[in-house]
DNA sequence: ACTAAGTTGCACACCACTGTGCACTTTAGG
DNA sequence: CCTAAAGTGCACAGTGGTGTGCAACTTAGT
């Protein structure tokens, strides 16, 4: 539980958070085993790890949390478009951890938890929409608070229900967010033609 | 089960058809005795009714499909982008049965069942996009199919997490689904400006 | 007012999942 | 090579859900 001494342990704790972040994208309500036999465990091991089966998921939240805040304290473009754009695509990296919490924001028993979580990163979409409605980038018919929460929830819907595995999905998730942002689909084509590392792969 | 002769088994039976929908559009593995509560009766007579969970759940697929497919074959506007804006409209007015039917697809055990009930609106959806491509009236960047699944998840994600009381959430809904398919902010405007009844009330 | 349809509450067996205890085996690392 | 750490397999009790049988009650409809 506290302070393992063996690298295999220590490894297979690791294995287990993965394993957990997958299954969990896949289903909010994976059980115990589902997560122990994807990470190559016994379901009993697992008690070997975690307390319980809270204690994972909140490891799960805090590992997501703790990736997606540091992106958001990375994006700082001055351009309201293109701060939008990054943050699309630099959370499309983050793809396994987006499908997580979105799938435990789904899950009634654990939604204080990750919004809580999500905070940092929900203020800074607030602050980006309201920069570009302000300066007329950014589609105005909505209010602020209506329009960041629409387009958190199409960079959801984007990474969850896209096949990763396509080479064009970054772009398509992108351009998704941006078409919400109010932009036709020629206008987000040529922010990522001004930007091309938004669309880079890996 | 077949043939109820008296009223209020009919009206029963209704409202836990109304009753499952609710529940389940909120969370696609309600239990059986939530859905009971919620339409005012025990656990144990809605046995009497249907016989067993499946069943519930089959017509509740049914009865969005019928609802669903009847407005498919309703919408034949000549420009793509009016028909896809009274899609999302009218789909707007059957939100508890589209909330249940997204619900119901996110499950893997009903996935099959609803997509297939679903199969005519998609066909719609798939017409509408290739033509309006043709036309150069939405997006060409994306594949027809893509652009298709990707309105279909807008409208479902607009539907399921956006505020059905707002007197503004119907045009919020189209708006979003013409932002996705290639509009800007004003674009979508301007069409629900020349087509007043797509955001009319109730 | 009678009767059958409809409903209720309870008990039951069954299932899937959780968390724990314990004896046993495997293996990392000094 | 030894040993403690890590993992396995099994049994167990507890929980919450399903579907059924049955006796008792309420009520719609004639």
């Amino acid at each position: 539980m506290s302070i393992p001494t063996r690298r295999d342990a220590v490894e297979n704790r690791a294995g287990i958070l993965d394993a957990a972040t997958a299954a969990i994208g896949h289903d909010p309500r994976a059980s115990i085993d589902t997560i122990a036999r994807r990470a190559g465990l016994s379901r009993r091991a697992l008690y070997g790890h975690f307390d319980d089966r809270n204690a994972i998921v909140r490891e799960v939240i805090a590992a997501g949390a703790a990736r997606f805040n540091a992106i958001a304290d990375d994006v700082d473009d001055a351009d309201s478009r293109v701060a939008l754009a990054r943050l699309a695509s630099e959370l499309w990296r983050e793809a396994a951890h987006v499908q997580a919490a979105a799938a435990l924001a789904l899950d009634d028993a654990h939604l204080p938890e990750t919004s809580a979580a999500l905070a940092p990163l929900r203020r800074r979409i607030d602050a980006i929409v309201r920069r570009g409605q302000e300066a007329e980038e950014l589609r105005t018919d909505l209010p602020a608070p209506t329009l960041a929460r629409l387009l958190e929830e199409t960079g959801r819907m984007v990474v969850s229900r896209v096949d990763a595995e396509s080479s064009t999905a970054r772009s398509i998730a992108v351009c998704a967010v941006l078409g919400m942002a109010g932009l036709s689909w020629t206008e987000a084509r040529g922010i990522l033609a001004q930007h091309p590392e938004l669309e880079a792969q890996a």
